[in-house]
Formats: structure tokens, sequence, C-alpha cells
DNA sequence: CGCGCCTTTGAAGGAGCTCAATTTAGGTGG
DNA sequence: CCACCTAAATTGAGCTCCTTCAAAGGCGCG
């Protein structure tokens, strides 16, 4: 259980012996993009980039999103990868009877669209769910960049591993878990997100619909808000629409593996 | 209906404008590290390599396993990546309650452990589910391989971007697919993945148990089990224990989209 | 201020899980 | 080569969790 606390709210360097427990719906976090001040290119790199300055080298240009506006579309050429910067955004993939699949939520400093540099066209939607900006990072430049410098092209690497990771904790959530572990799951790995953004991690608000959460977490949207609500009622968090309150993680944390709630 | 199926189907190349289809749980397909051969290091590389260029000339060494040998463990340290040479693999993570999540299976030419590269550890547990043979490829080799050669670099990263994409898929497999659905779209990806293989697409040996089928699709044994009887019974796929026959793949795809079979 | 979208809450039904018993296959030793 | 033994697979029955359908309440935006 604190394994499983652990990697849930620490996204990049926990280490565990038992990753069953590594449910990370978070995508891989960048600290960097969250100030325009980045954007010059470094001729000489130092040799540990840390992930800022990784972000802060490669920025070309940024670019303001209102809210739904579309950043790239499953089909379009794939030539750049975005970084939220701020603001918040969702991607997902529509299944042929319409209905979207939400594959992730990113906020600040999180790298997306990694998907399409396999088919050379983006596999899923990104769109803004609030008003914001996102750094524009052109995969070409980013690969020259790597290859001329190790340690950039590490830090690279890692990120796609982590979006791999992500995924599988996500896979773990969808595969095995009951209705209140997973949106007791996301909303710890939320509420850590944030909290690592220099937010509250206590207390946030939710930028999404409760239906983007379920089709996110693989459930109905009446389940999420019953869910909420249940929560709620048990003191373990405090909800009001889109605000929510986390008082006592740890005990939140502890609904994940019971398998009743 | 089609764009599904040509997805399901075609593990790489194909561009899809709608990806909701686009399941496809089989990993990184990688022709090469098929035959003993390729073992020498390029040291000029030609323009555009091909996957199996691209793996033999990182091949170091070859390692013989044995049914349900580990090839690496969760938290292990990183420092190889494999290709299941012959044979196949499993990838899975334990919970905290001791059951194992699949997050993947493996057959030949297939990279594995792309996800031990964000935290220098590994993150899932990979065994064999037969005999056979892995490439093992060092990773500070594969890096240093392809910061010299840019398209060596691209196809690397086009392989990890795979591997993000199947994961995807089968996200979406475990969103919003129906048992019988799910069951369907892997029998379908590992015809193809055979076919491609050089094996029948049409007849093959399931070298997984229904429990291991199960836990990658999120569902109980019994269920796989009562779904493959189910679509035996309807002459959409022959079933007699671990043999599998697909008379018409275009009839058996026909079943994922339907609500209720 | 009213309209639309989001959310909440209830009730009924169903898909799949759990528990349990039986059958089958595969491996081992006599 | 056969009998045994274990693991895997099949099949059934009841139950549970979640979905679906439905209706009402709330918030924000034009």
């Amino acid at each position: 259980m604190d394994a499983r606390a652990r990697e849930l709210l620490g996204p990049p360097a926990a280490v565990a012996q038992r990753i069953g427990s590594s449910v990370s719906p978070g995508p891989s976090h960048l600290a960097a993009c969250l100030d325009g001040g980045a954007r010059q290119t470094y001729r000489e790199f130092p040799m540990h980039l840390t992930e800022t300055e990784f972000i802060g080298a490669l920025v070309q240009s940024k670019r303001r999103v209102r809210r739904t506006e579309v950043l790239c579309e499953a089909g379009d050429p794939f030539s750049h990868v975005y970084v939220a910067s701020s603001g918040s955004f969702k991607s997902f993939v529509l299944t042929e009877d319409g209905r979207q699949q939400v594959t992730g939520f990113y906020i600040g400093g999180e790298l997306m669209a990694l998907d399409g540099i396999e088919s050379e066209h983006h596999r899923v939607t990104i769109t803004a769910l609030e008003d914001g900006e996102v750094c524009v990072i052109s995969f070409a430049h980013l690969e020259e960049m790597s290859s001329k410098t190790p340690h950039f092209q590490h830090q690279f690497h890692k990120l796609m591993s982590r979006e791999i990771v992500r995924e599988q904790g996500l896979m773990i959530l969808l595969g095995v878990m009951r209705a209140h572990e997973r949106v007791a799951t996301f909303l710890l790995n939320l509420a850590e997100r944030f909290r690592a953004r220099g937010y509250s991690g206590t207390q946030f608000n939710l930028c999404m619909t409760r239906g983007e959460i379920g089709s996110y977490l693989g459930l109905s949207l009446e389940t999420v808000s019953r869910v909420l609500s249940h929560l709620n009622d048990q003191a373990l968090i405090s909800v009001k629409q889109r605000c929510i309150a986390i008082p006592d993680a740890h005990a939140l944390r502890a609904v994940i593996g019971q398998r009743a709630l």
C-alpha cells in the first residue's frame, strides 16, 4: 500500500519492487515550459540536463489555445509534439460507433502526441479543456538535437518510456480495479500532479467533465458521479461540482485495494 | 469496420483517420532477430534502415530460455532490452494483493522491456511462455549507435512510439469493449502477428493459458473460455484447447463493434 | 433571465465474476 | 505402455457491480 502510494504520488524517480501498484495515469511530466522565458536554443549542453532544460532547449514557439480548440487530430501528418504550458488538455480516439475514448489528461509541463512518431500520423486528437498555452516542438528538431547530445537523447528516451509506463498503469487500472479504486487512483494522481506544479494537492478544480473522467477510467459518467458522492459521504473527499478537496490523501489511498467499498 | 480491420491486422504502416478502431494489442514488431546470422555491428549504415537491419546491427548476444524462465524482473536495474527471437513471452506486473496483470504477449521479432528506461529499473517481469531464444541488447549500446546515425535513431523512436500506440489500443479495448469483442480483437491481432512471422494466420496454437489471456483482456478465465466456446458454436472460430482456427477473419471481425453477442 | 450542458440520484436490468463441479490434456514414474 | 497426477479448460448457477434509462436539480453563458 505504501509502495503504491509512493508510486501514485511520485511520478518520476520512484522505484518499486512490486509495480502492480504503479497505477500512474499521469502523463510524461515536464517541469519545464511553464514560463515564456526559455526560447533560446543552447549550442552547448550541460552534461546533465534537467527536464526543464531539456524542454527549454527545444521550444521554438508557443501557441495560445482556447477551450475545445484542437491541437492535432487523429490522422493528421505528424511533425510536432506539444508540451502543455498552461491550461489543461485531453487526448482521445474515436471508436467507429462515434464514442470517444479519452487516453490521457495533460496539465502543465507534460508532453503530448508521442504516439504519432510510429506511423508518422497522429493517432489521437488533442483538445484544450480550458484556455491555455502549448509549447510546440518540431520533432525533426528534437531528433536533431537528440543525436548531438547523448544526455539530451537519454532525457527524451526517458520521457517516451514514461509514457509507456503511464499507459501500463492505466492498463492495470482498467484491467483489475473496481470503480471506487479507479476514481480514487485518478484523484490521487491528479492531486500529485497539481502539487508538483506548485498548486495545491489537497484542493483543486477538475478541468474535465464526469463523462470525460468516465471515458478515461472505463466507467459510465453516472458511476463516476456516484462514486464521488459516495467518497464524499464517507468524508474521504469533499466534492462540490468540479471542486475537489482531499483532506487526507492517506485515507483515500486506503480504498485502493479494497475489493468492495 | 474496415478501418478497424486494417488497423487490427496491419501493425505498422496502416494510417487511419479514425483510430478508435486501432486496437492493436500487439507489441512492437521487429521482423528481425529471427535467425542467428545478424550479429555483426555495421560501421557504416545505409541511409534507410529496415527494422531487420536495425535490430541486426544491435544484437550482441543471444540467450536460450526455457518455459517459465524469467528474462527480467520488476525492480531489477535496467540495462538491456530484449527481442523475442523464437518462442513467446509475456510481461506482467504484480498487484499488491498478489494477482498478476499481464501487460503484453510477445512473439518473434518483438521488442520488450522499453518501460525500464524511465526509472532505470524494470517495471515488468518478463517470462518465457515456451522454450525459445531472445536477443539481448545493451541499452547503452543502443543509445550510442542511435546518436551516431539519424536513421537508426528514428527507427528506435518509431519502435518506442509503437509501444505507446499498442498500449493505447489496449486502453480502448479495456475501456469500451465487451468480452466477445475483446477476445475477437485479441485473436485477430494474434493471427496477424503469426501471419507476419510467416506462420499461418488462420490456424495457430495459443501459447498462453485462458487465465493469462483473461488477465491481459481484463476478463476472468471463465469468461474467456465461455466466449471462445460461444464463438466456436457460431462457427466464427474453431477451438480445441490451445489450437485455434479462424476460417473467416472477416466474419470474426464483424463481432467487434456489436454491443451484444 | 432562460436555455443548454453538466451533474446528481433513482430504479431496473444485464454482463461478467465467483464459486463449484466435471472433463481433458500433458507429464511422470512405475 | 499404461496409470496416475496435476494443471488447464469447460460448463453451470447465483450473485454483484456496473450500465442503462429516466427524471430532476444546478451552474454558466449568451
